[in-house]
DNA sequence: TTGAAAGCGCTAACAC
DNA sequence: GTGTTAGCGCTTTCAA
């Protein structure tokens, strides 16, 4: 068996005990010179300086942030590395660019036993000690107030207690349905999304609005439950399009969504958008880029990034969290047009 | 000045002791019930767990990785959220899943003084306490072996020691500028990607080969730097089309400079691919949802996050580091078509 | 079955 | 100027 045991790597971090030990001073005086306090002598601080760089040492962000009380990190915690969480990452990422603050990006609910919560969970494990403060994407519960500055995007509740920043979601996705109804569809199906969160229901609101503002009545077999997630919409699309009376036109909750629709009608042998017409929500990037272009609700996801971070930062400098809410913008593509006419 | 204070949140941070305290045991026993050690008995273990539930309480990751050699995350390191990384982050993320492992996503470059040896730096930071393993990408130097398993993407020298995922970088500039050479363009330009990644390199020798293959010669001044990012590219792009003999295509080392290319080229007033065809590197999803849609070299990112992620899972079981190369394959879009008559 | 004590790597008072 | 000491929140011997 020994044979098959690899030697660790001769490289074994170095602490500053082992710094400490080559320069010839206390454990506290490297400390004191890495941080730049002063009361040390030149001399002294030239000759740790050598050696930390000799040995290749860097301060374990960990141990350290456990004694200060400032790490000089933001958390970006989301549920899963999807699409919609990233562009918004990069959004905080451009915000954060030229600032003291470096950019901790977490999914914490990959192996965690429930789903709901895990952001709370994630906020306690982190929050306190690794980072300063915290932007959480499509938190599933209203979060009590942590202990460090937080601010959620697209958050369970609406606008409350927590900082937030989110679109208009009723808004959109009533445009959304309008466009549908002006094209001429009458059987207009929605997958829903993460029911869990306050902007699904929003969206399905803005479009149960739409409907009725069109005098058109809302089939409850019209209406299935994507989750936001294209496992989760497979089923949702494949009940939809198997009934007898097949919708002639479908607005997902989100692009992923949508994107999986799609999917699904050209397995089953539809043209999108001739015999079937579909719009999403968000425009990721994928969404453009599918073949047809996927008509869409456009967020900011950008600016809605920039926006969380420049709100924390704020916060961070001691101001009260706020509610931002930016516009939604419909984004007409090639996955939409007027319904064949036999429906 | 003190009315400006904003009190803090009254929810401190619940630590193990305040469980203990609440539970009437110590706090090692409180340490045990939550890890699931054994010899504890029933009663205790329920009643601990109640004051953890009501108390709401999580360990804290830092504290517990300080003692714990194992803490079931795994960083992902790159030197900016962009999207060629987030891409990796997306296949990384999917490939772990459902495995024990959380990713904890790090672009440790932001505030850092020296923009080489990011994770070098990053990796001493966070490696041996707060990740087991890592996977780095795009990293600046050729790391020396740290103290945890690591896998590069698109590393800075070619497969070493080091574990690496890549594609075939060089192949695939190739057929980039051969797909240019083919439509009949003889004036073929470069702009250069981050010239201290080997992908960089061998995109440009890929570049020069197809060219000397073609019989053409290479006139430096069709060469610039772009250094993988759009700000830089800029400039790249301006002066090549600034010149006197401009060029009539241009292969840029990935998709962000080509897209800026093509962002330079119409502020320009030339009409791509009429005046000018672009062929990147990457297929980003941006690349697709562009106009035109961009022609480019794809690599295949959610595949190699994924390869990288389960490299390392075999690492972390005591696996030897191993090299994975994919194949590159060219997209032909809206961007590229033959040269106009006069050129 | 439980608790006291040591210690992970680091920083911050406080001595010297 | 520099070292000693205590302790951040947690896990882990080891003794009770």
């Amino acid at each position: 068996m020994s044979d098959t045991a690899v030697t660790q790597p001769s490289s074994e971090r170095v602490t500053i005990r082992d710094v400490a030990r080559a320069a010839g001073v206390s454990v506290a005086t490297v400390s004191k010179v890495i941080n730049g306090r002063d009361g040390i002598a030149e001399a002294t601080s030239a000759r740790v300086l050598r050696v930390v760089s000799d040995l290749g040492y860097e301060s374990s962000l960990v141990a350290a942030s456990m004694r200060h009380r400032q790490t000089n990190h933001i958390g970006v915690l989301v549920a899963e590395f999807e699409p919609f969480a990233l562009q918004l990452l990069r959004g905080v990422s451009s915000a954060l660019q030229d600032t003291k603050y470096n950019i901790l990006a977490y999914a914490g609910s990959v192996s965690a036993g429930s789903h709901t919560g895990w952001e709370r969970r994630s906020l306690s494990r982190l929050g306190g000690t690794l980072i300063d403060g915290a932007i959480i994407v499509t938190p599933t519960v209203a979060q009590p107030a942590s202990s460090i500055p937080t601010v959620a995007i697209d958050p369970h509740t609406g606008p409350a207690g927590l900082a937030t920043v989110d679109t208009d979601n009723r808004g959109g996705a009533r445009t959304a349905t309008e466009h549908l109804i002006a094209l001429g569809h009458r059987r207009i199906a929605h997958v829903r999304g993460r029911t869990d969160l306050e902007s699904a229901q929003l969206r399905e609101r803005g479009y149960r609005e739409a409907l009725e503002a069109a005098g058109l009545s809302c089939d409850p077999a019209l209406v299935t439950d994507g989750g936001y997630r294209p496992a989760e919409s497979t089923s949702a699309a494949e009940e939809l399009l198997a009934a007898e009376q097949p919708p002639t036109a479908i607005f997902a909750a989100n692009d992923l969504s949508a994107l999986e629709v799609i999917r699904v009608a050209a397995s089953r042998g539809l043209r999108v958008p001739e015999d079937l017409s579909v719009v999403g929500f968000d425009d990721i990037p994928e969404s453009a880029a599918s073949t047809p272009g996927l008509t869409t609700i456009r967020q900011p996801l950008l600016q809605m990034g920039a926006a969380a971070a420049h709100m924390l930062l704020d916060m961070l400098g001691g101001s009260e969290p706020e509610h931002t809410r930016l516009p939604a913008e419909l984004i007409v593509r090639g996955s939409t047009a007027p319904p064949q006419e036999d429906s």
